[in-house]
DNA sequence: CATGAATGAGCCTTCATTCAT
DNA sequence: AATGAATGAAGGCTCATTCAT
């Protein structure tokens, strides 16, 4: 066969594809975009500056990989985790503990997604806007499949959960409050109010 | 004598510090602390770079200041909105308005406060944990005089309350749903929840 | 066999060869050699950068190349025009008309030939110089036919006259004056100073 | 009085400017635009990479002060030699004999003016034209009061006229020929075959 | 108090070229 | 013959900061 070499040689593209995006991150999220330096992040990969060119035209575009992965990544994460479960609260639940497990201990490339983008990204952030989008369509789907309250206002409810989840990784720290018992936590603490059941059960 | 230097020239330099407060945090907030160059910085005030540092030894310094007026003034802000509030949730309410006022209405300074601080300041950030947390031991304080089911995790509720609100600078718009409405319906939720009273009645 | 390759294939590569030494001269002449990019050539005739290795071993020597080309079909163009023509004044009519409509109509590796050559080429000018002063002595040739007064400079005549013509695609724009008519004009007016007859005659 | 240091300072900040110009012109000139480096330049003049952006803005604004110093300072020349001087042939020769000089032997920051301006200057070109074409209305006005043939393509002879000349540079070592010799042979040259009357006497 | 000039460090990026495949 | 990947060198430029005036 004459591709031989194609499933040895396309992963090792990937796969130096992926280790940079994974350095990139660790530099953007502890640095922030602008004080991060490719010459430091070539550093770390372990490739000359003008090689990480082969892969990411600039800078911005290694940042909008990025990013992008990071979304893939939590978009998945959240997917695969609410597949299969049909209550409602239950996918609530399962879908925060995905989120805050990705944020909380996924690594850099997820804490990439919580920097805010600076504006001069303009065209750039269309895409992150449409990506982060889609991400919280997720929410907004599974809210809406909850028994509220009539006139309960549900986007301020998904925004507002949202930010309780997303502002965590300023201050979380590992330790007895992990991250499946938060998303427990929040949800049931939201499902006694809203629901008017207890959350006792789901509380186990 | 050629002026009368002291009761009209302490005035001034308080003038040019603010002003140059006000300008420069604007630039860290549009453009993030390294993106943002003095040079810019002194332009939009109409003075040279060199002479800021007359006002600020550096840079840094200079984030420093901003970060400082800015929960000053936050902190002066939800004191004086809870002063003479007996009732535990009203201070609630009144507090987080107060806090979502400044925070989506206030200008630039207290945007300043929402930036992540990037780990280069090291020493700086000292300062600034301690000024934050003074900030929002306010809440803690509020929070504590609730009447609460026992055993709650009032910290987690801090750290969500504060999370939720703190997010909301990044999707608020003008419009409709103003802080102070936004601060009332954040409230009642928690109260209708967690006072088991219905939050009808203050939802007017 | 695969493929008859001799008797397609060296025609192929010489094409590939032209090509390339065509869109290189137009990229250094509008360009500038050292702002003209490998990448950029490459890309124009639709390889990749290190293909043009296979053809040619420097840029330096694409360079050259497309010197010698440019020569190579300008000498030729002269010699054509002036083939068969006896008379001394008309053959630098002809050669004139040559020169210029090679010049002006005829292409970027014409152009590329008024290009100074930066001194970097050190080594490289020696070939350049030689090709180019070849080139001259057709002129030369021509000029030492023609009867002038005595101890008249044909050194400076023949000077000014190619830096006439040279210098003429600094201004050229196609309309009325064609290249033709530059060279009847030019060489009319000589005649008409020089020789002591007429030029009436050619100038129609 | 208060501007004691005016005189002083202005000058010094100008010859700082001046030297900058003439060294960049070198530069420019023996290397072309593109491959002379302001490391190299700044290093000629003594100050750091960094310093240059004091006086010029861009290696762009660099080169187009050049040409502007360069401009204006053959535009002087040829304007004071021509002063004073009425005879229309004789101000022509004057005028010739002061762009050669000027070319040939007053450095590089005339030289300069010969460098085609690459396209990429696009809006510096509009100046660059502009000043161009100014310093060749100078010949053009010259041109218009000599007595020719009726019907004279006048416009014809001052490009070639001024193609001689600005050739020159490419072939003019210093030697016999002097400028000087040159523009008095170039210009009876032309009067004997245009002025009908014999050049011999201003030959000398 | 203001600032013009200078600077050292560093930045992102481009480039011609090599070489294993 | 072609090319994807890598790279050493260099390039233009920006920046926060200092200091003499």
């Amino acid at each position: 066969m004459k591709r031989s070499d194609s499933p040895a040689n396309v992963p090792r593209r990937q796969k130096r594809r992926e280790v940079l995006l994974e350095i990139a991150a660790r530099h953007f999220v502890q640095r922030g975009f602008e004080a991060a330096s490719m010459r430091d992040i070539a550093a770390d990969v372990g490739i000359r500056p003008s090689s990480i060119y082969h892969h990411f035209p600039s800078k911005e575009d290694l940042m909008l990989a990025v990013y992008e992965e990071g979304m893939r990544r939590i978009t998945h994460a959240v997917t695969a985790a609410t597949a299969g479960v049909a209550d409602p609260w239950q996918r609530l639940e399962c879908a925060c503990a995905a989120h805050l497990r990705s944020l909380l201990e996924g690594g850099d490339l997820f804490l990439a997604l919580m920097r805010e983008a600076p504006p001069s990204w303009h065209h750039a952030n269309k895409r992150i806007v449409r990506l982060r989008d889609a991400y919280e369509s997720i929410f907004t789907g599974i809210l809406s499949d909850l028994r509220l309250p009539p006139r309960f206002d549900r986007h301020l409810l998904r925004l507002a959960l949202l930010g309780a989840m997303n502002w965590s990784h300023q201050w979380y720290r590992p330790g007895r409050l992990t991250p499946t018992k938060m998303a427990r936590q929040i949800v049931s603490f939201m499902r006694v109010s809203l629901d008017g059941q207890a959350g006792n059960t789901a509380d186990r």
